[in-house]
RNA sequence: GGAGAGGUGGCCGAGUGGUUUAAGGCGGCUGUCUUGAAAACAGUUGGGCGUUCAUCGCGUCCCGGGGGUUCGAAUCCCUCCCUCUCCGCCA
Protein backbone atom coordinates (compact mmCIF):
# COMPACT_ATOMS: atom_id res chain seq x y z
CA UNK A 1 0.00 0.00 0.00
CA UNK A 2 1.40 3.54 -0.88
CA UNK A 3 1.59 6.24 1.62
CA UNK A 4 -1.90 8.29 1.14
CA UNK A 5 -0.14 11.51 1.48
CA UNK A 6 1.73 10.56 -1.57
CA UNK A 7 -1.23 10.59 -3.53
CA UNK A 8 -2.86 13.41 -2.42
CA UNK A 9 0.41 15.97 -2.18
CA UNK A 10 1.56 14.53 -5.45
CA UNK A 11 -0.94 12.44 -7.41
CA UNK A 12 0.80 13.38 -10.62
CA UNK A 13 4.22 11.78 -9.92
CA UNK A 14 2.73 8.79 -8.75
CA UNK A 15 0.42 8.40 -11.89
CA UNK A 16 3.66 8.96 -13.99
CA UNK A 17 5.32 6.40 -12.46
CA UNK A 18 2.56 3.83 -12.04
CA UNK A 19 2.18 4.61 -16.22
CA UNK A 20 6.18 3.30 -16.23
CA UNK A 21 5.10 -0.28 -14.87
CA UNK A 22 2.49 -0.35 -17.72
CA UNK A 23 -0.34 -0.61 -14.62
CA UNK A 24 -3.18 1.96 -14.43
CA UNK A 25 -4.66 2.97 -10.85
CA UNK A 26 -7.57 4.96 -9.91
CA UNK A 27 -5.36 8.00 -8.63
CA UNK A 28 -7.96 10.70 -9.28
CA UNK A 29 -10.87 8.49 -7.33
CA UNK A 30 -8.42 8.41 -4.04
CA UNK A 31 -7.80 11.66 -4.25
CA UNK A 32 -11.45 12.42 -3.90
CA UNK A 33 -12.30 9.98 -2.04
CA UNK A 34 -10.01 10.98 0.80
CA UNK A 35 -10.81 14.81 0.17
CA UNK A 36 -14.33 13.69 0.65
CA UNK A 37 -13.51 11.34 3.77
CA UNK A 38 -11.72 14.52 5.01
CA UNK A 39 -14.42 16.85 4.83
CA UNK A 40 -16.91 14.16 6.28
CA UNK A 41 -14.34 13.74 9.41
CA UNK A 42 -14.31 17.30 10.18
CA UNK A 43 -17.67 17.86 10.83
CA UNK A 44 -18.99 14.58 12.40
CA UNK A 45 -16.20 14.90 14.55
CA UNK A 46 -17.11 18.51 15.94
CA UNK A 47 -20.85 17.11 16.06
CA UNK A 48 -19.81 14.14 18.58
CA UNK A 49 -17.36 16.98 20.45
CA UNK A 50 -20.72 18.71 20.85
CA UNK A 51 -22.26 15.08 21.93
CA UNK A 52 -19.90 13.61 24.08
CA UNK A 53 -20.08 17.79 26.04
CA UNK A 54 -23.89 17.87 26.27
CA UNK A 55 -24.15 14.04 27.25
CA UNK A 56 -21.66 14.81 30.52
CA UNK A 57 -23.87 17.65 30.95
CA UNK A 58 -27.05 15.31 30.93
CA UNK A 59 -25.32 13.41 33.64
CA UNK A 60 -25.06 15.72 36.17
CA UNK A 61 -28.78 17.58 35.55
CA UNK A 62 -31.45 16.20 38.11
CA UNK A 63 -34.43 14.44 36.63
CA UNK A 64 -36.50 17.36 35.35
CA UNK A 65 -38.05 18.65 31.85
CA UNK A 66 -34.57 20.55 31.11
CA UNK A 67 -33.00 17.19 31.53
CA UNK A 68 -35.67 15.74 29.02
CA UNK A 69 -35.16 18.66 26.33
CA UNK A 70 -31.38 17.94 26.31
CA UNK A 71 -31.77 14.39 26.11
CA UNK A 72 -34.27 14.64 23.15
CA UNK A 73 -31.34 17.58 21.33
CA UNK A 74 -28.42 14.93 21.91
CA UNK A 75 -30.83 12.52 20.14
CA UNK A 76 -31.14 14.57 16.89
CA UNK A 77 -27.75 15.09 17.12
CA UNK A 78 -27.14 11.17 17.37
CA UNK A 79 -29.16 10.85 13.81
CA UNK A 80 -27.20 13.21 12.37
CA UNK A 81 -23.72 11.52 13.50
CA UNK A 82 -25.17 8.47 12.60
CA UNK A 83 -26.07 9.27 9.37
CA UNK A 84 -23.09 11.17 8.59
CA UNK A 85 -21.14 7.60 10.19
CA UNK A 86 -23.09 5.48 7.27
CA UNK A 87 -21.88 7.92 4.18
CA UNK A 88 -18.10 7.70 6.16
CA UNK A 89 -18.03 4.20 6.22
CA UNK A 90 -18.83 4.51 2.45
CA UNK A 91 -16.43 6.54 1.25
CA UNK A 92 -13.41 4.56 3.85
CA UNK A 93 -14.24 1.54 2.10
CA UNK A 94 -14.25 2.74 -1.24
CA UNK A 95 -10.64 4.47 -0.64
CA UNK A 96 -9.77 1.18 1.03
CA UNK A 97 -10.53 -0.68 -1.83
CA UNK A 98 -9.05 1.31 -4.34
CA UNK A 99 -5.65 1.72 -2.19
CA UNK A 100 -5.01 -1.94 -2.47
CA UNK A 101 -5.46 -1.93 -6.22
CA UNK A 102 -1.94 0.55 -6.41
CA UNK A 103 1.22 -1.22 -7.38
CA UNK A 104 4.15 0.02 -5.68
CA UNK A 105 6.36 2.62 -7.05
CA UNK A 106 9.73 1.76 -8.84
CA UNK A 107 12.87 2.56 -7.54
CA UNK A 108 14.23 5.30 -9.24
CA UNK A 109 17.34 3.36 -10.52
CA UNK A 110 15.00 0.14 -11.79
CA UNK A 111 15.03 0.67 -15.89
CA UNK A 112 12.60 1.59 -17.33
CA UNK A 113 10.94 -1.01 -20.05
CA UNK A 114 7.75 -2.26 -21.52
CA UNK A 115 7.91 -6.04 -20.28
CA UNK A 116 10.56 -9.06 -20.16
CA UNK A 117 12.38 -8.53 -23.06
CA UNK A 118 14.07 -5.40 -21.81
CA UNK A 119 15.41 -6.88 -18.16
CA UNK A 120 18.55 -6.49 -18.20
CA UNK A 121 21.88 -8.79 -17.23
CA UNK A 122 23.63 -7.27 -14.13
CA UNK A 123 26.27 -10.36 -14.39
CA UNK A 124 27.19 -13.63 -15.64
CA UNK A 125 28.81 -16.48 -12.84
CA UNK A 126 30.60 -19.57 -12.87
CA UNK A 127 31.01 -21.51 -15.71
CA UNK A 128 29.16 -23.01 -18.33
CA UNK A 129 30.54 -26.74 -18.19
CA UNK A 130 31.37 -27.82 -21.88
CA UNK A 131 29.95 -31.79 -22.61
CA UNK A 132 31.50 -34.06 -24.85
CA UNK A 133 28.05 -35.74 -25.37
CA UNK A 134 24.29 -34.39 -25.87
CA UNK A 135 23.55 -33.05 -21.91
CA UNK A 136 19.76 -35.13 -21.60
CA UNK A 137 16.99 -32.96 -19.80
CA UNK A 138 16.48 -33.92 -16.21
CA UNK A 139 12.86 -36.21 -17.36
CA UNK A 140 14.32 -38.02 -19.53
CA UNK A 141 17.18 -38.86 -16.58
CA UNK A 142 15.07 -38.66 -14.03
CA UNK A 143 12.67 -41.15 -14.94
CA UNK A 144 15.88 -43.66 -16.26
CA UNK A 145 16.84 -43.21 -12.60
CA UNK A 146 13.89 -44.18 -10.98
CA UNK A 147 14.40 -40.38 -9.00
CA UNK A 148 11.58 -38.20 -10.16
CA UNK A 149 7.91 -40.41 -10.88
CA UNK A 150 5.61 -38.81 -13.33
CA UNK A 151 3.16 -41.09 -13.95
CA UNK A 152 2.13 -41.76 -10.52
CA UNK A 153 2.49 -38.34 -9.24
CA UNK A 154 -0.51 -37.84 -11.98
CA UNK A 155 -2.39 -40.77 -10.51
CA UNK A 156 -2.65 -39.44 -7.18
CA UNK A 157 -2.82 -36.04 -7.52
CA UNK A 158 -3.62 -35.05 -11.57
CA UNK A 159 -1.16 -33.15 -14.06
CA UNK A 160 1.80 -30.85 -13.14
CA UNK A 161 2.33 -33.33 -9.74
CA UNK A 162 5.00 -35.84 -8.93
CA UNK A 163 6.69 -37.54 -6.90
CA UNK A 164 10.52 -37.46 -5.42
CA UNK A 165 11.88 -41.73 -4.81
CA UNK A 166 15.20 -42.44 -3.73
CA UNK A 167 18.11 -40.85 -4.19
CA UNK A 168 15.63 -38.12 -5.75
CA UNK A 169 13.93 -37.49 -2.62
CA UNK A 170 17.16 -37.23 -0.77
CA UNK A 171 18.94 -35.27 -2.87
CA UNK A 172 16.42 -32.45 -2.19
CA UNK A 173 16.22 -33.04 1.19
CA UNK A 174 19.88 -32.80 1.46
CA UNK A 175 19.68 -29.37 -0.71
CA UNK A 176 17.16 -27.77 2.27
CA UNK A 177 19.20 -28.98 4.74
CA UNK A 178 22.44 -27.55 3.44
CA UNK A 179 20.91 -24.05 2.17
CA UNK A 180 19.57 -23.56 5.72
CA UNK A 181 22.73 -24.27 7.90
CA UNK A 182 24.86 -22.01 5.26
CA UNK A 183 21.91 -19.26 5.76
CA UNK A 184 22.07 -20.01 9.77
CA UNK A 185 25.33 -20.54 10.46
CA UNK A 186 27.33 -17.72 8.39
CA UNK A 187 24.96 -15.30 7.44
CA UNK A 188 23.22 -14.37 10.32
CA UNK A 189 19.51 -15.86 9.86
CA UNK A 190 17.51 -17.08 12.27
CA UNK A 191 15.41 -20.34 11.37
CA UNK A 192 11.71 -20.37 11.71
CA UNK A 193 9.26 -22.89 10.94
CA UNK A 194 6.45 -21.38 9.48
CA UNK A 195 2.54 -22.84 9.02
CA UNK A 196 1.58 -23.26 5.29
CA UNK A 197 -2.00 -22.35 6.78
CA UNK A 198 -2.50 -18.78 6.81
CA UNK A 199 -5.69 -16.27 7.75
CA UNK A 200 -6.98 -14.06 4.57
CA UNK A 201 -4.85 -11.38 6.79
CA UNK A 202 -1.89 -12.62 6.81
CA UNK A 203 -1.87 -12.73 2.44
CA UNK A 204 -3.53 -9.00 2.73
CA UNK A 205 -0.41 -8.26 4.73
CA UNK A 206 2.26 -9.59 1.92
CA UNK A 207 -0.49 -8.57 -0.65
CA UNK A 208 -1.67 -11.73 -2.56
CA UNK A 209 -5.18 -10.56 -1.78
CA UNK A 210 -6.66 -9.03 -3.34
CA UNK A 211 -4.98 -8.68 -6.51
CA UNK A 212 -3.66 -12.19 -6.55
CA UNK A 213 -6.29 -14.10 -4.67
CA UNK A 214 -6.85 -16.53 -8.15
CA UNK A 215 -3.63 -17.60 -7.57
CA UNK A 216 -4.66 -19.19 -4.07
CA UNK A 217 -5.69 -22.09 -2.76
CA UNK A 218 -8.68 -21.64 0.04
CA UNK A 219 -9.51 -24.33 2.49
CA UNK A 220 -13.67 -25.50 2.68
CA UNK A 221 -13.67 -25.30 6.31
CA UNK A 222 -12.45 -21.82 7.64
CA UNK A 223 -10.31 -19.01 7.87
CA UNK A 224 -7.64 -20.76 5.90
CA UNK A 225 -5.07 -20.28 2.71
CA UNK A 226 -2.40 -22.54 1.53
CA UNK A 227 1.01 -20.62 1.68
CA UNK A 228 2.42 -19.50 -2.19
CA UNK A 229 5.31 -18.90 -0.36
CA UNK A 230 7.22 -18.91 3.63
CA UNK A 231 7.15 -14.97 2.46
CA UNK A 232 3.85 -14.85 3.81
CA UNK A 233 3.51 -16.32 7.48
CA UNK A 234 7.14 -15.25 8.15
CA UNK A 235 6.41 -11.27 6.83
CA UNK A 236 3.55 -11.56 8.91
CA UNK A 237 5.19 -12.72 12.39
CA UNK A 238 5.69 -9.25 13.24
CA UNK A 239 2.23 -7.68 11.83
CA UNK A 240 0.98 -4.96 13.82
CA UNK A 241 3.90 -4.72 15.82
CA UNK A 242 6.26 -1.97 17.16
CA UNK A 243 9.92 -2.89 16.68
CA UNK A 244 12.92 -1.21 18.72
CA UNK A 245 15.20 0.60 16.09
CA UNK A 246 17.94 -1.46 17.97
CA UNK A 247 16.23 -4.67 16.76
CA UNK A 248 16.78 -4.15 13.23
CA UNK A 249 17.95 -5.93 10.91
CA UNK A 250 16.17 -9.19 11.65
CA UNK A 251 16.86 -11.76 9.19
CA UNK A 252 14.91 -14.81 9.14
CA UNK A 253 15.16 -18.09 6.60
CA UNK A 254 12.60 -20.35 6.48
CA UNK A 255 11.67 -23.89 4.94
CA UNK A 256 8.43 -24.65 3.65
CA UNK A 257 6.34 -25.95 0.88
CA UNK A 258 4.56 -23.66 -1.30
CA UNK A 259 1.29 -23.79 -3.20
CA UNK A 260 -0.21 -21.95 -6.38
CA UNK A 261 -3.26 -22.26 -8.15
CA UNK A 262 -1.99 -20.22 -10.94
CA UNK A 263 -3.64 -21.32 -14.40
CA UNK A 264 -0.71 -23.03 -16.65
CA UNK A 265 -0.23 -21.96 -19.87
CA UNK A 266 -1.20 -25.35 -21.94
CA UNK A 267 1.66 -26.90 -23.40
CA UNK A 268 3.87 -24.09 -21.93
CA UNK A 269 6.46 -25.86 -19.47
CA UNK A 270 4.51 -29.10 -19.39
CA UNK A 271 7.62 -31.61 -19.68
CA UNK A 272 9.54 -31.59 -16.19
CA UNK A 273 9.48 -30.06 -12.55
CA UNK A 274 9.92 -26.58 -13.76
CA UNK A 275 6.39 -25.70 -12.84
CA UNK A 276 3.84 -27.44 -10.48
CA UNK A 277 0.99 -26.40 -7.79
CA UNK A 278 3.47 -27.71 -5.49
CA UNK A 279 6.51 -26.96 -4.64
CA UNK A 280 9.39 -26.50 -1.69
CA UNK A 281 11.46 -23.18 -0.98
CA UNK A 282 13.82 -21.98 1.34
CA UNK A 283 12.75 -18.41 1.76
CA UNK A 284 15.17 -15.33 3.05
CA UNK A 285 12.87 -12.43 4.71
CA UNK A 286 14.60 -9.44 6.11
CA UNK A 287 13.31 -6.40 8.33
CA UNK A 288 15.66 -3.33 8.39
CA UNK A 289 15.53 0.26 8.78
CA UNK A 290 14.69 2.47 5.23
CA UNK A 291 17.76 3.59 4.90
CA UNK A 292 19.35 0.27 4.57
CA UNK A 293 17.27 -1.45 2.62
CA UNK A 294 18.76 -0.94 -1.09
CA UNK A 295 22.54 -2.30 0.14
CA UNK A 296 20.40 -4.92 2.28
CA UNK A 297 18.86 -6.25 -1.57
CA UNK A 298 22.51 -6.50 -3.05
CA UNK A 299 23.28 -8.33 0.23
CA UNK A 300 20.05 -10.48 -0.22
CA UNK A 301 20.78 -11.55 -3.69
CA UNK A 302 24.36 -12.09 -2.79
CA UNK A 303 23.83 -14.51 0.43
CA UNK A 304 21.44 -16.51 -2.29
CA UNK A 305 23.88 -16.24 -4.78
CA UNK A 306 26.88 -18.02 -2.78
CA UNK A 307 25.01 -20.69 -2.76
CA UNK A 308 25.50 -21.57 -6.18
CA UNK A 309 29.43 -20.33 -6.34
CA UNK A 310 29.54 -23.28 -4.05
CA UNK A 311 27.49 -25.89 -5.89
CA UNK A 312 29.36 -24.84 -8.85
CA UNK A 313 26.19 -24.23 -10.97
CA UNK A 314 26.32 -21.27 -13.57
CA UNK A 315 24.11 -18.84 -12.98
CA UNK A 316 23.24 -15.07 -13.74
CA UNK A 317 21.44 -11.44 -12.28
CA UNK A 318 18.61 -10.37 -14.34
CA UNK A 319 17.20 -7.04 -12.88
CA UNK A 320 13.34 -6.66 -13.70
CA UNK A 321 12.96 -3.35 -15.97
CA UNK A 322 9.79 -1.71 -14.93
CA UNK A 323 7.13 -3.30 -17.09
CA UNK A 324 8.01 -6.99 -15.36
CA UNK A 325 7.66 -5.76 -11.68
CA UNK A 326 5.69 -7.56 -9.31
CA UNK A 327 2.94 -5.39 -7.85
CA UNK A 328 4.44 -5.43 -4.70
CA UNK A 329 8.48 -4.56 -5.42
CA UNK A 330 10.09 -1.28 -5.54
CA UNK A 331 12.71 -3.27 -7.00
CA UNK A 332 13.65 -6.76 -7.88
CA UNK A 333 15.91 -9.09 -8.65
CA UNK A 334 16.09 -12.79 -10.14
CA UNK A 335 18.39 -15.19 -10.12
CA UNK A 336 18.36 -17.33 -12.82
CA UNK A 337 20.75 -20.83 -13.04
CA UNK A 338 21.93 -22.64 -16.46
CA UNK A 339 20.13 -26.13 -16.98
CA UNK A 340 21.80 -27.26 -20.22
CA UNK A 341 19.04 -30.26 -20.83
CA UNK A 342 16.39 -28.23 -21.00
CA UNK A 343 18.77 -25.69 -22.76
CA UNK A 344 17.67 -22.62 -20.62
CA UNK A 345 17.54 -20.13 -18.28
CA UNK A 346 16.01 -21.17 -15.07
CA UNK A 347 14.45 -18.24 -11.91
CA UNK A 348 15.49 -19.97 -8.92
CA UNK A 349 15.41 -17.05 -6.88
CA UNK A 350 13.52 -13.21 -7.15
CA UNK A 351 15.51 -11.24 -4.37
CA UNK A 352 13.10 -8.00 -3.56
CA UNK A 353 12.95 -4.60 -1.64
CA UNK A 354 9.82 -3.87 -0.95
CA UNK A 355 10.18 -1.28 0.67
CA UNK A 356 7.53 -0.03 3.37
CA UNK A 357 4.32 -1.20 0.38
CA UNK A 358 4.21 -4.28 2.95
CA UNK A 359 5.03 -2.75 6.39
CA UNK A 360 2.45 -0.44 5.58
CA UNK A 361 -0.49 -2.98 5.27
CA UNK A 362 1.07 -5.62 7.42
CA UNK A 363 1.64 -2.71 10.14
CA UNK A 364 4.83 -3.73 11.05
CA UNK A 365 6.83 -0.48 12.59
CA UNK A 366 9.68 0.84 14.49
CA UNK A 367 10.26 3.03 17.41
CA UNK A 368 13.17 5.46 16.64
CA UNK A 369 16.21 5.59 19.45
CA UNK A 370 15.92 9.42 18.21
CA UNK A 371 12.14 10.29 19.17
CA UNK A 372 10.00 11.10 16.79
CA UNK A 373 7.26 9.40 14.90
CA UNK A 374 7.40 5.63 14.65
CA UNK A 375 7.66 4.74 11.48
CA UNK A 376 7.30 1.93 9.44
CA UNK A 377 10.08 -1.00 8.32
CA UNK A 378 11.23 -1.86 4.96
CA UNK A 379 10.56 -5.98 4.30
CA UNK A 380 12.71 -7.54 1.55
CA UNK A 381 12.74 -11.29 0.60
CA UNK A 382 14.36 -13.84 -1.58
CA UNK A 383 14.25 -17.68 -1.95
CA UNK A 384 17.25 -19.42 -1.19
CA UNK A 385 16.46 -21.00 -3.16
CA UNK A 386 13.42 -23.06 -4.92
CA UNK A 387 14.37 -26.68 -5.38
CA UNK A 388 12.71 -28.54 -8.07
CA UNK A 389 14.43 -25.94 -10.19
CA UNK A 390 17.35 -26.79 -8.00
CA UNK A 391 16.93 -29.65 -8.90
CA UNK A 392 17.10 -29.70 -12.10
CA UNK A 393 20.21 -27.67 -12.15
CA UNK A 394 21.49 -29.92 -10.04
CA UNK A 395 20.63 -33.32 -12.71
CA UNK A 396 21.05 -31.45 -16.07
CA UNK A 397 24.60 -29.92 -14.41
CA UNK A 398 26.16 -32.99 -13.02
CA UNK A 399 25.14 -35.15 -15.41
CA UNK A 400 27.36 -37.73 -17.38
CA UNK A 401 27.17 -39.72 -20.37
CA UNK A 402 26.15 -42.86 -18.88
CA UNK A 403 22.84 -41.19 -17.12
CA UNK A 404 24.19 -41.28 -13.57
CA UNK A 405 24.15 -38.14 -11.44
CA UNK A 406 27.23 -36.82 -9.78
CA UNK A 407 26.69 -35.57 -6.07
CA UNK A 408 28.14 -32.14 -5.90
CA UNK A 409 30.73 -32.09 -2.95
CA UNK A 410 28.97 -29.54 -0.78
CA UNK A 411 25.77 -31.71 -0.73
CA UNK A 412 28.12 -35.25 0.34
CA UNK A 413 27.88 -34.61 3.73
CA UNK A 414 23.92 -34.55 3.64
CA UNK A 415 23.73 -37.54 1.05
CA UNK A 416 25.42 -39.99 3.28
CA UNK A 417 28.60 -39.67 1.37
CA UNK A 418 26.83 -40.51 -1.79
CA UNK A 419 29.09 -39.33 -4.36
CA UNK A 420 26.64 -40.59 -7.86
CA UNK A 421 23.26 -41.54 -8.35
CA UNK A 422 22.93 -44.15 -10.46
CA UNK A 423 20.41 -46.67 -12.23
CA UNK A 424 18.87 -48.96 -10.05
C1' G B 1 -15.97 -31.95 19.05
C1' G B 2 -18.60 -31.20 24.39
C1' A B 3 -18.80 -28.28 29.15
C1' G B 4 -17.00 -24.14 31.85
C1' A B 5 -13.92 -19.60 32.89
C1' G B 6 -11.69 -15.52 30.82
C1' G B 7 -9.44 -11.38 27.20
C1' U B 8 -8.53 -3.80 30.37
C1' G B 9 -2.29 0.54 28.74
C1' G B 10 5.05 -2.27 28.12
C1' C B 11 3.56 -5.65 32.59
C1' C B 12 0.22 -6.63 36.95
C1' G B 13 -4.52 -5.14 38.21
C1' A B 14 -9.42 -2.14 39.81
C1' G B 15 -13.61 -0.91 37.35
C1' U B 16 -21.54 -4.05 35.75
C1' G B 17 -24.58 2.58 32.34
C1' G B 18 -22.91 9.31 33.72
C1' U B 19 -16.78 14.07 37.34
C1' U B 20 -13.28 6.90 35.00
C1' U B 21 -11.67 12.84 30.68
C1' A B 22 -9.44 4.09 32.60
C1' A B 23 -8.02 3.95 40.02
C1' G B 24 -3.62 1.84 42.01
C1' G B 25 1.02 -0.67 41.50
C1' C B 26 5.42 -2.33 38.66
C1' G B 27 8.59 -0.96 34.77
C1' G B 28 10.45 3.09 31.60
C1' C B 29 11.83 8.31 31.04
C1' U B 30 12.95 13.31 33.27
C1' G B 31 14.21 16.16 37.47
C1' U B 32 15.72 17.14 42.88
C1' C B 33 19.27 15.23 46.31
C1' U B 34 24.47 12.73 45.54
C1' U B 35 31.53 12.92 43.70
C1' G B 36 28.78 8.96 41.14
C1' A B 37 25.16 5.32 42.00
C1' A B 38 21.37 3.33 45.05
C1' A B 39 17.35 4.85 48.01
C1' A B 40 13.81 8.61 48.68
C1' C B 41 10.80 12.43 46.67
C1' A B 42 8.40 15.02 42.45
C1' G B 43 6.81 14.99 37.49
C1' U B 44 5.94 12.18 33.15
C1' U B 45 4.20 7.81 30.22
C1' G B 46 0.58 4.10 24.33
C1' G B 47 -1.52 3.81 19.15
C1' G B 48 -4.47 5.66 14.74
C1' C B 49 -6.88 9.68 12.25
C1' G B 50 -8.16 14.92 11.50
C1' U B 51 -6.71 20.12 12.00
C1' U B 52 -1.64 22.87 11.48
C1' C B 53 3.97 24.60 6.89
C1' A B 54 5.57 22.33 11.37
C1' U B 55 6.15 22.00 16.74
C1' C B 56 2.73 23.01 20.46
C1' G B 57 -2.19 22.74 21.01
C1' C B 58 -7.14 21.21 20.02
C1' G B 59 -10.66 17.41 18.48
C1' U B 60 -11.94 12.33 17.58
C1' C B 61 -11.44 7.03 17.86
C1' C B 62 -9.04 2.65 20.32
C1' C B 63 -10.51 -1.62 27.16
C1' G B 64 -9.50 -8.98 21.79
C1' G B 65 -12.11 -7.90 16.33
C1' G B 66 -16.81 -6.44 14.10
C1' G B 67 -21.88 -4.95 14.76
C1' G B 68 -26.11 -3.30 17.92
C1' U B 69 -29.01 -0.84 22.17
C1' U B 70 -28.65 4.24 24.61
C1' C B 71 -28.69 11.30 25.17
C1' G B 72 -24.29 8.60 27.10
C1' A B 73 -21.00 1.81 26.81
C1' A B 74 -14.75 -0.96 29.31
C1' U B 75 -19.66 -1.86 31.63
C1' C B 76 -25.86 -4.25 28.44
C1' C B 77 -27.02 -7.39 23.71
C1' C B 78 -25.37 -10.17 19.08
C1' U B 79 -21.37 -12.32 16.43
C1' C B 80 -16.45 -13.80 15.37
C1' C B 81 -11.34 -14.57 17.15
C1' C B 82 -8.04 -15.97 20.93
C1' U B 83 -6.35 -17.95 25.90
C1' C B 84 -7.04 -21.22 30.09
C1' U B 85 -9.43 -25.70 32.80
C1' C B 86 -11.92 -30.43 32.44
C1' C B 87 -13.80 -34.33 29.09
C1' G B 88 -13.53 -36.69 24.21
C1' C B 89 -10.55 -37.62 19.82
C1' C B 90 -5.66 -37.80 17.75
C1' A B 91 -0.40 -37.90 14.35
Amino acid sequence: MLDLRLIREQPDFVKAEIAKLGEAAPIDEIVELDRRRREILTEVEQLRADRNEGSREIGRKPAGPEREAQISAMRELGDRIEALDAELKEVDDGLDERLMTVPNLPDPDVPVGAGEDENVVLGEFGERRTFDFAPRPHWELGEELGIIDFERGVKISGSRFYLLRGAGARLQRAMISWFLDVHTTEQGFSEVYPPALVRTEALVGTAQIPKFTDAQYKTTTGDHWLVPTAEVPVTNMYAGEILDEAALPIYHCAYSPCFRREQFSAGRDVRGIKRGHQFDKVELVKFVHPEQSNDELYKLLNQASLLLDRLEIPYRHLQMCTGDLSFVAAKKIDIEVWAPGCDEWLEVSSCSNFRDFQARRAGIRFRPEAGGANQFVHTLNGSALALPRMMIAVIENYQNEDGSITIPDVLRPYMGSVERIEPA
